[in-house]
DNA sequence: ACAGGCTCCTGCAGGC
DNA sequence: TGCCTGCAGGAGCCTG
């Protein structure tokens, strides 16, 4: 499933290709989901708009689109190398959320379109962005910026947070440290994947009461959940339930699992063996030796 | 206010 | 071999 890694290589690698790149036509499919904004809306908006630059904001990839009346597609392309580049400011969004399943991926036009595409924009140089997700939990939505503010996450970004607030989410809270790390209130991107495989490095047990852990402890846990999730980005994400990225490639982090999916397997430091509780109503992998 | 449980949806694994 | 059941999960919503 998409988390932060993923949805970060996703997007970089949606950026790379399609940035200044024009939406002649944009495609939805009849479902009454995964649109948090109605198609015909979200058509109406995206279509004659530029994709300014794709980014990951938590696990919601944004497409900041601008409407650049009077410059041809060339002119655009040729700004992509000057810096800064002559675009007008974004003046709308597209936010898409991958849910599980959800792919975004940069193909041609005569690609064979996979089972459960529901979003198709045809573009100026001629490529298709699609949106596949065949269990339908991604969302996408549509937001004009002159009505409505930018997308921001509601939680903390992983990435950037410094020590003391990384302890200050958690301060007084009852539930169990897995269940904070999935929280997207509190920390935003991080998924069931890396809130295993940060808790394995961290050496911290995911039932424990994320109130109750030691100032030192969270510490590790914030250093090991960064380090974890840049692994993951330098390795493309982890290809599980089928994840690829932007041009259909897959990742190679799933290799580098201690703990996720991991379950009667030897521990790679202590060779206990791996064991899986539900959690939070999750799958939860943990070594009972190196985690305390 | 907050924590935990239920729900959506489809593909796939496992059992008979 | 083939069918059928059950399970997985992100996040919004509901309940206690």
């Amino acid at each position: 499933m998409p988390e932060l890694p993923e949805v970060e290589t996703i997007a970089r690698g949606v950026h790379e290709r399609v940035r200044g790149d024009r939406i002649v036509h944009a495609w939805f499919g009849g479902h009454r989901e995964p649109f948090k904004t109605a198609p015909a809306k979200q058509a109406k908006g995206l279509e004659g708009r530029v994709l300014l630059a794709i980014h990951r904001t938590g696990k919601h990839i944004v497409c900041e689109l601008g409407s650049v009346a009077g410059k041809s597609i060339q002119e655009l392309r040729q700004g992509r190398k000057k810096t800064p580049p002559e675009f007008a400011p974004p003046d709308a969004q597209w936010i898409v959320h991958l849910g599980m399943t959800g792919r975004l991926l940069v193909t041609t036009p005569d690609a064979p379109v996979a089972a459960h595409t529901h979003a198709r924009l045809t573009l100026a140089s001629g490529r298709e962005l699609r949106f596949v997700d065949p269990r339908r939990f991604g969302r996408l939505e549509f937001r004009a910026l002159e009505r409505v503010t930018g997308f921001t996450a509601s939680g903390a970004e992983p990435l950037t947070i410094q020590a003391g607030e990384f302890a200050a989410l958690f301060r007084g809270r009852s539930l169990s440290i897995k269940a904070a790390l999935l929280n997207q209130n509190l920390l935003t991107g991080v998924g069931n994947i890396y809130a295993d495989e940060s808790l394995f490095h961290a050496g911290i047990r995911p039932r424990r009461s994320a109130g109750r852990l030691t100032r030192a402890e969270l510490e590790r846990l914030r250093l090991s959940l960064n380090q974890v999730l840049e692994h993951a980005i330098r390795l493309g994400g982890s290809s599980v339930s089928d994840y690829v990225d932007a041009a259909g490639v897959r990742g190679f982090f799933q290799l580098e699992h201690c703990v996720y999916l991991r379950t009667g397997e030897p521990c790679r430091s202590c060779q206990t063996p791996i064991q899986r509780i539900l959690l939070a109503g999750r799958g939860t992998h943990f070594c009972p030796k190196c985690q305390r």
